[in-house]
This record gives structure tokens, sequence and C-alpha cells, in this order.
DNA sequence: GCCAACGTTGGC
DNA sequence: GCCAACGTTGGC
């Protein structure tokens, strides 16, 4: 099984918008990078941390687990969608999603702040923590995850 | 292929 | 709201 921590806006769709439907596809997403991984690395049953950005307090706030391989992002296609992207082809779809399924809340949010208190430690190649990182989904190593369950 | 301009992300 | 960092676009 692998682990991953994937970024939303609460504002826009936060653990509790998940908690309250179960299961959502995550869609959305419009960076490469964060592409390939749900699309060619997310497995059914991979468990991601749900994470709270451009907000208040920044941090891990719950626990998801991935339903779905990777499929075409159906919001690509629609002009009515704000993710609409007239260059996506559903012939040959440039934007993938995976659907994830709520498990719990973190016993307390862990915040950003206190995550960086480990960018020299457990926590050192974390990509979140690196310097001027933007990637809205990433892969999170069965050691880092441990820990920061830990500090829970 | 280079790179300047531009748009976005996201912490603070 | 500011702005640093980064990704994308498009002219050449």
């Amino acid at each position: 099984m692998n682990y991953w921590l994937m970024k939303s806006e609460p504002e826009v769709f936060g653990i509790d918008h998940l908690a309250a439907v179960g299961v959502e596809p995550w869609d959305g997403v419009r960076n490469y990078q964060a592409r390939n991984l749900m699309r060619d690395r997310m497995r059914v049953g991979d468990q991601a941390f749900f994470y709270h950005s451009n907000c208040k307090e920044p941090g891990i706030v719950g626990i998801m687990e991935i339903v779905t391989e990777g499929h075409p992002d159906p919001t690509a296609f629609d002009p009515d969608e704000k993710y609409f992207d007239p260059k996506s082809d559903p012939a040959n779809p440039r934007w993938y999603l995976v659907d994830v399924r709520y498990l719990r809340h973190l016993r307390r949010p862990i915040p950003l702040r206190e995550l960086r208190t480990h960018a020299h430690g457990a926590l050192r190649d974390l990509p979140l923590l690196r310097r001027g990182n933007r990637l809205s989904v990433m892969p999170v190593s069965a050691a880092q995850w441990d820990f920061i369950l830990g500090l829970e």
C-alpha cells in the first residue's frame, strides 16, 4: 500500500464536506506531476492525508482512502465547469482524477507549523516542506506516515 | 530550444 | 493583501 498527501482549500472543499458525502471525485487537479501520480501510481486501497491549504490554519486534518484507479476528469470537458480545459480532448484526456473515501478526522489537526519543526528530522524529505513546494498531490513514505500519525 | 511575460499557488 | 516561488505560454 502507498501513502499520499492531497491538498484542498477548506473554503472550496474541506474534510467536513468529504465526511458528509463519503466518496468524492478529486477533480480539478491541473498540474502534470500531480496528474501523473493519480493516473499512474495510485492504487485502490492506498491511503492519503487530507491537507487544508490556503486557509487560517493550514495542516493535515484527516485520512481518506483511494477507491478508484485514475480515470479522466470529466470537469475538463464541460465548458460550464470552473475547471474546463478546452485542450483536454475526451478522445485523449489530459486530466485525470481518483475517487476518495472519507475514513476519519485526525484526533486533532496537525498544523503545517508543527510539521515544519521536523523538517530537518523525520520529515526531511516530505515534499510539502520543501522550499517553494506547490504540488497538490504528493507521495508520503510509510515512515513519514507513521511519524505524522505519532504526532496525533 | 530559449526565455520573458504572465498566471497561480499558498504561506504569512 | 502581499509576494516569493514556480509552472505555463508563446514569440522568436
